[in-house]
RNA sequence: GGCGCGUUGGUCAAGGGGUUAAGACGCCUCCCUUUCACGGAGGAAUCACGGGUUCGAAUCCCGUACGUGCUACCA
């Protein structure tokens, strides 16, 4: 194994969106084709928006997507603990260091204060507050107050934060792996809370210290991150650990396919179409369905996840997550965002449907047809009906109805097109393929196609108008693959009763 | 407002100085199929705008416009 070392790091806030299986996806690819680790660690410093079974709620994801993080990164091990949560007391000490070496500085003022602040100088016209070089020392903070003053403060443990000490008129140059050579001006930047009042760190001081002390060499992540990246590279300096920085790529956004903006949980509902990658207990709104309760191959659900702002320069669309670890390059990922496509989704779906084996189809597709109480124990015949219906189920779902006839008489027969042109001649027809089939020996295709235009030439009806009857009373409408295929899965008993039956309907 | 990032058909996109500007989804037409699909053939549809540089620009540079992201004791 190499020495690369990648990292995912999702909030355990809500489910697992598009974007984030997109770059839980890439940080895999990356980290397998360079034969190194895959880590996850849990975002968790905001306690007030975690959300309990958020987490196992990700690893369930990822499992599903066949992209699960390498064993002992993300569990307590070498460099663990990985919950952000139970690595509070690092933080405080490398923030303090900071303070130290005089990058940093405690600040004293309240929320509400700050807030106050903010509404005075909006009121004034000014656009808004920066804690930064222009007002820091307006404030209440140990950069401004009396050396025994902020270790009265401290002593007494009166509520603080600690703040990056950001210079200014300097320049942070980094490289993106995606956008090339990136120079910000650190008066842009303002001074970033790096531990809150609580004790808890802010991303910006977890993401630095976690990569660090974990040994990631890789870090990818949304692009929203680009405008505090100067914050993470000037932490790097600041803490000393200039030289392993990780190299950083910010992936472009999943838009919403309507308009523009970025893809949110709202656009689904308002659209018809999942954002997560499986069902979310929401706590606040329910169930909300995935792409995999709707039917999606998790194969196809991250293919079409990769291609969504990345491809290989040829003309290939459908790749297996072991082609995409082979042909995958950061590099050629798009620098923009994408628009996404349900309809395309679908068609990802529909072609991994169309190449999968019956047999492993058959076995995705069990808890489809337990769920609507379809019984499914002859493996055999299972077998043969998923191979005849593939071709026409763009969705797991979809072999529902294109199936089901098989295993169920059907109930709801659509016999009003049939009806109207229904003649004695028909009926005749019919009964004497009833007595034909009944003297059937072998039940094969070929035999019972054979005999049923026999019979039809013989009553001098034209095949065409008796095969639509036909296929009405074997499926019930006017759907589903040829109708001696049906007739020889289904059986003599079987097909002969459905004649029968719809017969006396159309009497 | 400031700062960052971006801009090839409706969508995903190839192409990185000379191309008839690939391909895919979707849409339309036709063929195949005595259903619906699959499959096959074809069609409509694109380089945001304005300046440079150059013999030549979708491609390089500069502006503008538009979009989007950030601008929290959220991540």
């Amino acid at each position: 194994m190499s020495n690369v070392r990648v990292r995912f790091a999702p909030s355990p806030t809500g489910g697992l969106h598009l974007g984030g299986v997109r770059t839980a996806l890439y940080n895999y690819l990356f980290a397998k084709q360079h034969d190194g680790a895959f880590v996850l660690r849990v975002e968790d410093t905001d306690q007030t928006r975690y959300v309990e079974g958020a987490e196992q709620y990700i690893y369930d994801c990822l499992e599903w997507c066949h992209i699960l993080p390498d064993e002992g990164t993300h569990n307590p091990g070498e460099y663990g603990p990985y919950r952000q949560s139970e690595r509070k007391e690092l933080y405080r000490q490398y923030a303090e260091q900071l303070v130290k070496s005089g990058h940093a500085y405690y600040a004293f003022d309240t929320p509400e204060e700050i807030e106050n602040l903010r509404e005075k100088l909006k009121a004034e016209g000014k656009h808004n507050l920066q804690y930064d070089f222009q007002n820091r020392l307006n404030m209440r903070n140990s950069l401004v107050l009396p050396q025994e003053e902020t270790e009265a403060l401290l002593k007494i443990n009166f509520p603080h934060v600690i703040r990056l000490k950001i210079e200014r008129d300097e320049f942070v140059r980094f490289n993106d792996l995606i956008r090339g050579d990136i120079e910000m001006s650190t008066n842009n930047v303002d001074d970033k809370i790096l531990m809150k009042a609580d004790g808890m760190p802010t991303y910006h001081l977890a993401v630095v210290v976690d990569d660090y002390l974990m040994k990631i060499t890789h870090a990818f992540r949304g692009e929203e991150w680009l405008p505090s990246a100067p914050v993470h590279v000037l932490l790097y300096k600041y803490l000393g650990w200039e030289n392993h920085m990780p190299k950083w790529a910010h992936l472009p956004l999943i838009l919403k396919p309507d308009g523009n903006g970025k893809l949110s949980k709202r656009d689904g509902e308002r659209l018809g179409f999942p954002v997560f990658a499986m069902e979310w207990n929401d706590p606040n709104k329910g169930i909300i369905k995935g792409f995999k309760e709707l039917g999606f191959l998790p194969e196809a659900f991250i293919n079409m996840l990769a291609l969504l702002g990345w491809n290989d320069g040829s003309e290939q669309e459908i790749f297996s997550l072991e082609e995409m670890v082979d042909k995958f390059s950061i590099e050629r990922v798009q620098a923009h965002g994408a628009k996404f496509d349900f309809e395309k989704a679908k068609w990802f779906n529909h072609e991994w449907i169309k190449k999968m084996p019956a047999d492993d189809l058959s076995r995705r597709l069990e808890p489809f047809y337990i769920k609507h109480g379809i019984n499914i124990s002859d493996k055999v015949k299972m077998e043969k009906v998923v191979g005849l219906v593939k071709d026409r189920c763009t969705l797991l779902t979809d072999f529902i109805l294109q199936s089901s006839f098989f295993f169920i008489t059907p109930e709801n027969i659509d016999v009003a097109p049939v009806q109207a042109k229904w003649t004695a001649e028909k009926n005749q027809f019919f009964v004497e393929l009833i007595r034909a089939y009944q003297l059937s020996i072998l039940w094969q295709h070929d035999d019972l196609e054979r005999e049923f235009k026999e019979l039809a030439a013989a009553s001098r009806i034209k095949a065409g108008e008796l095969l639509f009857p036909f296929r009405i009373m074997l499926v019930g409408g006017k759907f589903g693959p040829g109708v001696f295929d049906i007739a020889s899965i289904i059986g003599k008993k079987e097909t002969i009763n459905r004649i029968t039956n719809i017969l006396q309907l159309l009497k």
